[in-house]
DNA sequence: TTTT
DNA sequence: TTTT
């Protein structure tokens, strides 16, 4: 009776942080920056650019890929869902984050970027979708402090799309 | 260079919120519950269903229509983009909220399931039309050449779902 | 490096076909009708509504749940692929057909809609996406002589959706 | 009530064919490879790769912006609806074609793959563009804090896909 | 007919 | 706070 689908393209903001858990379980935690063009409004008024900033989840095997082949800079589509979890901040308050648990993560950008193309072929999708384990509801705040300005990359400004 | 895209389909949790600007402009805030469903794992483990909380934010004439026919426990789909932003809490600390901002929503489920559903035929849609032209009309009248009837369909009324 | 993703809202124009392979496999086929809202252009040309027929095929776990709880006339949500199949027609021309492979599928309507619901609490989705086998190249093709109606709807036609 | 929405990532497999109507109306023509990649089943079977060939038109000024800067081998994104149109062959049969409309194209890689890359700064999206209102802007100057910059990223380049 |  |  539900759907709760995300679908994004935009590029890492850091090197993904990857943490290991007991039974070899591993999450991987990035942001990801997607940017809306500005326009002019019909009055006249500029409107900027927007970049928003999600908060990036990968757990299992994904998590182990996005370690070896996900980094600053690199653009990626995502596919995955929203979730909402809760935190008690230092003065005890209840804070809230909200996430995108990536179950697909396509790397994007043309063969000719890519020269060591020697890894695994994978299409980096879970086959079992992760539930909220106990243990992930204890985890601390993440990727809420990028030190990035994703603003300056001259590098894609002067793309027309 | 961007995609930002969030797809849902759950209910409302209570009836919208609406507030009306200056210049008629209005914003329709409300709540959407998706829920996941519960499993057991391959080592026995219950996992328990799962509800998500969206909270969702409506624009412009897409609000309106909120207004006049989404309520609390209506089901819709919504398609539309993240996006957080921040606000200084009591004690002057930031915090920030995630929100889905809704540009296309599909009120979902039978007429019976819509009591007040007399207004107008909005696909609610926040786009230009697309491009219907009459070329296109002609080249395609009834594609597929069916000829039943969808109607009084009193045949969905022993699912599961 | 690839995504091909089609996601419909719509309803199901006729019972689904079932068919089951010897190793217990089967395969669902259904025709789904999405319509387009009509508009009037601002030239006041009068755009009519336009139903799209989708050729949907479901394979394994979900083939058989959609046995069970799919009919004519359901509303249903699908996640699927796009694969276009080729079969050789009674005078040796090639055609090539369209089809929707689904890998998640949601009933939607309200649970008033659903008395009978004591079915398998199933999120029908498939955890593995099925790849094509020959027997699958072989098939004959499906669902292109539907008998339907969808225009005739006055159950839905005067929501204003 | 319906919903009908393809997202693709592929790449181009020639040139788009532009044609121009009287009243300066553009329609653009390719196909779209997708590629799924191949796996050996539990029982060592080898499935090979499997690409899907779509059929993508795109009208109106984004044909325009696909005539600049979309050709073969281009990696792109695209957002659109499925269409199945019917012609007459040869012989006297009704034929189906099925294509995706597409609203939405976002070019894909870095910029130096696209050569011609100083055109407009088009989002290339058939939409009115979203409501960004000034109070907006100023709730959420730039959500999270990021201070880094994401240019020269030629730190792509030893990525596997 | 693309791409990896 | 919804719904099944």
């Amino acid at each position: 009776m539900s759907v709760n689908k995300v679908i994004l393209i935009g590029n890492v903001g850091k090197d993904p942080e990857i943490r290991y858990f007991e039974n070899d379980r591993a999450v991987a935690n990035f942001p990801l920056a997607t940017t809306e063009r500005g326009f002019t409004t019909s009055s006249g008024q500029q409107i900027p650019d927007r970049t928003e900033w999600h908060n990036v989840v990968v757990w299992g095997g994904l998590a182990k890929v996005v370690e070896s082949y996900v980094k600053k800079g690199t653009q990626i589509f995502i596919e995955g869902k929203l979730r909402t979890r809760s935190w008690d901040d230092k003065d005890g308050n209840k804070r809230y984050t909200t996430e995108v648990y990536a179950d697909n993560i396509q790397l994007l950008g043309r063969k000719s970027d890519n020269p060591g193309s020697n890894g695994p072929s994978n299409t980096m999708e879970q086959q079992m979708p992760n539930h909220n384990s106990p243990m992930n509801q204890n985890q601390m705040p993440n990727t809420m402090g990028h030190d990035d300005i994703l603003g300056e990359s001259s590098d894609q400004d002067d793309l027309p799309f």
